[in-house]
DNA sequence: TGTATAAAGTTCGATATCGTACTATGTAGT
DNA sequence: ACTACATAGTACGATATCGAACTTTATACA
């Protein structure tokens, strides 16, 4: 492989990883007290896929160690946002359900990053933007696949 | 702004944070116990822009808050990766000076990751990837611009 | 059926992140 | 020069993240 190319690679991670700092703070000052970006995300996981899910496939989901998700779903519950059900298909295991108040939560962020997104769609190229997006999924695609593979 | 470009914006960003994850794990993975993706992000930057720089400075092009950057800059110090020396120009000043173990620490960390990088060039269209760069470049200015802006 | 192993979730300790408040120094306006 | 305000950095407390070890339940297989 070429300079040239790791020193694209080396930039494209680079601005995934400053995008990330500033859209979690662009959502996390829209959030309540307590709530965070991974409290949204999940919530959020939880109504566009669907609730009914177990810890442990949240936090594979997610890409977070299991102790983490614990500690994220620890929060929402104390929040009122979800509830934790027993598994009738495993003793081990617990069920994450959303709760109305959840299902606000998320609606109201929502409605909070309206302005935001409306700025986004008057400054910039969204037809552009949404070609990067496939390209984005594939690159994760790719990560997602060798993520456990040791290089 | 129409529903599905909502949508897009949503998945836009939903990616982006995704991928931060797994690239960070996959650098992580090569680095040294007690230093994480941040310090490797420092030292990267000290040695492309340049040393000699401010905390602050250093804060800001990180985008975290300045209280996170003492914290980075006391562990690289103690891993002996910087040196902090008095701003000669400003009496409440720092700046931050790389030493020969910082830059070595950066090509090591670089050079671990090469296979990463040679699989990703032989695995997906790095000229198509290549495209997408100035696309997220530009929509970083764009939110840099509006961070401080109360929308 | 009994036993070894695997898997789901939690606990705990170490470190990271971030907001608030503080100290020390610099700057502007008088 | 004095005073008020601003800025650079740190201290501290609250919460987040993560890895290792643990408990409980499930599964494989002899």
């Amino acid at each position: 492989m070429d300079e040239k190319t790791q020193g694209m690679l080396f930039r494209l991670f680079n601005e995934i990883g400053i995008l990330e700092q500033l859209s979690r703070a662009l959502l996390e000052a829209r959030l309540p007290d307590g709530l965070i970006a991974p409290h949204f995300a999940v919530v959020n996981s939880l109504v566009r896929v669907k609730d009914g899910r177990t810890p442990l496939e949240l936090a594979r989901a997610f890409q977070v160690p299991k102790t983490t998700m614990t500690h994220t779903l620890a929060g929402l519950e104390k929040h009122g946002l979800v509830e934790m059900r027993p598994n009738p298909q495993d003793g081990r295991s617990k069920l994450v359900w959303l709760t109305a108040r959840g299902r606000a939560f998320r609606q109201k962020a929502i409605d909070d990053l309206g302005p935001v997104f409306q700025d986004l769609a008057g400054g910039l190229d969204t037809e552009k933007l949404e070609t990067i997006l496939p390209v984005l999924e594939e690159l994760r695609a790719f990560l997602d696949e060798r993520r456990n593979t040791r290089i």
